[in-house]
RNA sequence: CGAGAAGUGGCUCAACUUGGUAGAGCACUUGGUUUGGGACCAAGGGGUUGCAGGUUCAAAUCCUGUCUUCUCGACCA
């Protein structure tokens, strides 16, 4: 086992270097040469195909259509919010040349499509009856960070965006909880993560939004990401775009926006929540491969009878793949859990003397000999019984770093000294969660529940909400 | 973007201080023997030392710039 370890940086020792060594040893990633840009590999690509056909599932049920729109916003485009400039100019990325003539006006790389949606639906809503339009896209965005790491906090960013406009007020509202819900939901059963989901904070809301729902997960070291959000714009880009649409009433209104996306980022809060020193590990409903076969030994009758074992997998819904390749066992161990399926299915002679396979689960690496009429039922139970556990373990770590304080010094003390997140009544004003910033380092993640008659934890003043603090990535 | 560190075959590193035709292990290819926790033997392929300039008879080595990666900070729907 010794030997297992010494390829990949152990996750207490240094967790940065452990998180890039699991990115590239499981083969998910590599860098190109543009910083801040990477290049997904097919297994790492894998999982995010198996995430966009759950979610673009949900999508579609929920009456959404997909559409594309283009990668370039002109400047006085994106200039028309004010709000949503402001929020995004610092990390945009423009277009100043075509070919080899300067451009009159220079385009931004979108770093979000908002503004490309509202110029799109100016010119397709005119009536009530056009409403509500739901409309999603799945495609890749630029937002020039100045620091980068892979699936993280990526330059070029592979997401999907939903973009949707409503007659009311209460729909548009009712929508952005449907889809936070989705959201939560997915990221809790498929991925088995035990988030925490609300509001965002005055200074952390999306720019050019009246309110910002957040998914917020928190990693194996304390820290929390980000891992969705969903937005409710009201009317404000509507108005400013000169969207309207005439009711039932015949009266001229604009109509209400939400927005919503996720990306490849859940790649990164898969491995940060649930890897190991020995490599990935990744919940079965993910995972590419779910069970992983091992022959050992050239036999003829072994191989026979593993192609059988992965026809009757594929038959149950099981993906697996066989390894073939003539590697010894033990590489072939070591390579099964770097690559984190969920289950690698051993056959050897002596198994086959006695009819039947061995399992080794990657969770806990607890191995089962199971005769070979219960595989089936033994690999299904073993497989919920993985998903569960993964989301179990993470839930019980992440509890176990959540803080609840009402005194600021002992608030910054925490703060320094306890990965996690932090409970504190708290006023609401970005003046003070600047401060709060400042001082701590923390920012805050999301709002928990209004509160009355508390004081804030910093300010002493009035606190509106108990709200949630924490450093994050 | 600021401070620091590092870039040499796919990977980990040596040679750099003191300039003189680039080397090892792993990986890869071929053949053979193996196979229940990272197998062994033999033969073989692969690098104008991140890139661009400069100094020099001569640069992986010295100087300048630049790009990329990592750490910390600032920034970050």
């Amino acid at each position: 086992m010794a030997e297992l370890v010494k390829e990949i940086t152990s996750r207490d020792v240094d967790f940065a270097t452990w998180y890039t060594d699991i990115c590239r040893k499981a083969d998910l990633v590599d860098y190109s040469s543009i910083k801040g840009s990477m290049i997904i590999r097919p297994y790492g690509y894998a999982i995010w195909e198996n995430m966009v056909k759950v979610l673009d599932n949900e999508f579609k049920k929920t009456g959404h259509m997909n559409l594309q729109m283009p990668m370039f916003i002109p400047e006085s485009l994106l200039n028309i919010e004010k709000e949503h400039v402001k929020g995004f100019a610092p990390e945009a990325a423009w277009v100043t040349i075509g070919g080899n003539e300067p451009l009159e006006e220079r385009m931004c790389v979108r770093p979000t499509s908002e503004v490309l949606f509202c110029d799109h639906f100016k010119k397709i809503i005119k009536s009530y009856r056009d409403l509500p339009i739901l409309y999603n896209q799945w495609c890749t965005i630029v937002r020039w960070e100045k620091t980068t790491r892979p699936f993280l906090r990526t330059r070029e960013i592979l997401w999907q965006e939903g973009h949707t406009m409503h007659a009311t007020e209460q729909e548009a509202r009712e929508e952005t909880k449907r889809m936070l819900k989705i959201y939560e939901e997915f990221q809790r059963n498929y991925l088995a993560l035990p988030v925490i989901v609300g509001k965002k904070t005055e200074k952390e809301k999306f720019a050019g939004a009246i309110e910002t729902y957040t998914i917020e997960a928190m990693m194996y070291d304390g820290v929390a990401l980000q891992n969705g959000t969903s937005h409710y714009f009201g009317n404000n880009f509507s108005k400013v775009f000169g969207i309207e649409f005439l009711n039932k009433e015949q009266k001229l209104e604009h109509p209400y926006q939400t927005s919503w996306g996720v990306t490849t980022r859940m790649i990164g809060a898969l491995i940060m929540t649930h890897s190991d020193d020995n490599g990935l590990v990744l919940p079965p409903k993910i995972a590419p491969i779910q069970v992983n076969l091992i022959p050992i030994g050239k036999d003829e009758k072994i191989l026979k009878e593993m192609e059988k074992i992965s026809l009757l997998l594929q038959e149950n819904d099981i993906t697996n793949s066989i390894d073939l390749s003539d590697k010894s066992p033990g590489f072939k161990f070591a390579e099964s859990e770097v690559k984190g399926y969920p289950i690698r299915l051993e056959l050897g002679k002596r198994d086959w003397e006695a009819h039947q396979v061995t399992l080794v689960r990657r969770d806990t690496l607890e191995k089962v000999v199971v005769a070979n009429d219960k595989i089936i039922y033994t690999i299904q139970t073993l497989l919920e019984d993985i998903q569960q556990n993964l989301y179990n373990r993470a839930l019980k770590r992440r509890n176990s770093m959540l803080y609840k304080s009402s005194n600021y010094e002992e608030f910054k003390n925490l703060a320094e000294t306890k990965p996690g997140f932090i409970e504190v009544n708290f006023c609401g004003e970005i003046d003070c969660e600047d401060q709060i910033k400042k001082e701590t380092g923390l920012k805050s993640r999301c709002i928990i529940q209004p509160v009355k008659n508390e004081k804030c934890i910093r300010c002493g003043k009035q606190a509106k909400y108990k709200i949630y603090f924490g450093k994050q990535y």
